[in-house]
DNA sequence: CCGAGTTTCTAGCAGTGCTAGGGATGAGAG
DNA sequence: CTCTCATCCCTAGCACTGCTAGAAACTCGG
């Protein structure tokens, strides 16, 4: 019993030795840095190995990026349950969302834009992925004017955020008015004379 | 003189029909069957030809960003010059855009999130992309409140639109309901007692 | 100490974007 | 009409990708 146990824990650590090679490999030179044979050679085990833990590559990018997500969230309730009004929650939320993905692109890229194969808006959806949408939810929820869906207008508002993000990341939209941009979004969230 | 031009001008042709091939190939079977070995069986020349004509497959994605692009900037016209008071033009436009999204997604991909080496944000823009920005601006004009950036407003618009399409082709947000957030964006945008 | 069973590695497949070099084709000179 | 030269294009190949089959090495019970 205890070898297998011992071997099982091996095992588990060497599965997170993985997730973390690659989120780390990722993080410093970019997801296109990230192959089988790289990773392999930064564990110092064989391809193969990668593939006795994971079904693919894109199966090891979906847990570093539910790891990912776990961050976001804490991060995004910390700012949350630092904020005093309503206005300011929703603002520190959208913040601290937006400075997540600035400060860690590769991270934010493989859970909102690269790894498809993550079931998403379902019962399903791994905790972390719910805690991160909980977490705007929850910042939107006192925004909300009456009659309004607050799922409907969370996900609106997380996908305000989330274009701002890409679109700046990608070169799309100058990078030096990004904090005018998100004040604009957050101002039309808001309704007028809301404390 | 006349041979050279005629030479010249089959270049040109040869060129454009590797744009419309490397287009409708990915609008009928996705950017990741578009290889430049399928992409040359397509055009019935070997690969090297491609070569010749552009630096690379991401210069040819580029290409066809920019003739995509010209069509969305028309279909916003038509949607705006369409519509009746500025309420309804800012959604016709939203509409006319998020449509583009899920009806054409491969040209949508290519222009707003794959191909990065096209300038952006900048006076060399291809026309085109300047073309679709200004529709968005010219829609935005009139919604625009005392004192706000318009320039800044219709960026933030255009990035919840982005934020919406993108995260509903991905999977992360729910197709059915699109219309409603849509809505939402909108509503949101527009300010209350604006006709 | 030896055979069974698990674990890991070597080697390779089919595919990618891209390029060097030679061979055919066609234009101009004599 | 023939020869030379330049232009164009194709064959073949490089270095890389994700992934896998089968052999080798190691571990452990008897």
């Amino acid at each position: 019993m205890t070898i297998q146990t011992r071997r099982e824990r091996e095992r588990a650590e060497r599965e997170r030795l993985i997730v973390t090679a690659a989120r780390e490999l990722a993080e410093a030179e970019g997801w296109d840095a990230v192959t089988t044979r790289r990773l392999a050679e930064e564990i110092e085990y064989s391809q193969p190995v990668l593939y006795s833990h994971f079904k693919g590559k894109g199966a090891i990018m979906a847990a570093v990026a539910v790891q990912g997500c776990a961050d976001l969230a804490e991060e995004m309730r910390a700012a949350r349950t630092a904020a005093g009004s309503a206005r300011e929650a929703l603002a520190a939320v959208g913040g601290a969302y937006t400075a997540f993905a600035r400060r860690r692109p590769a991270l934010y890229d493989v859970i909102f834009t690269l790894a498809v194969d993550l079931p998403f808006a379902t019962p399903e959806a791994p905790p972390a992925l719910q805690d991160a949408f909980g977490e705007l939810l929850q910042a939107v929820l006192p925004i909300a004017a009456d009659g309004e869906d607050t799922g409907l207008l969370t996900e609106t508002y997380w996908a305000g955020l989330h274009g701002l993000v890409t679109l700046m990341r990608s070169g799309r939209l100058p990078e030096e008015a990004h904090e005018q941009r998100l004040a604009l979004l957050i101002g039309h969230f808001v309704p007028p004379g809301t404390s």
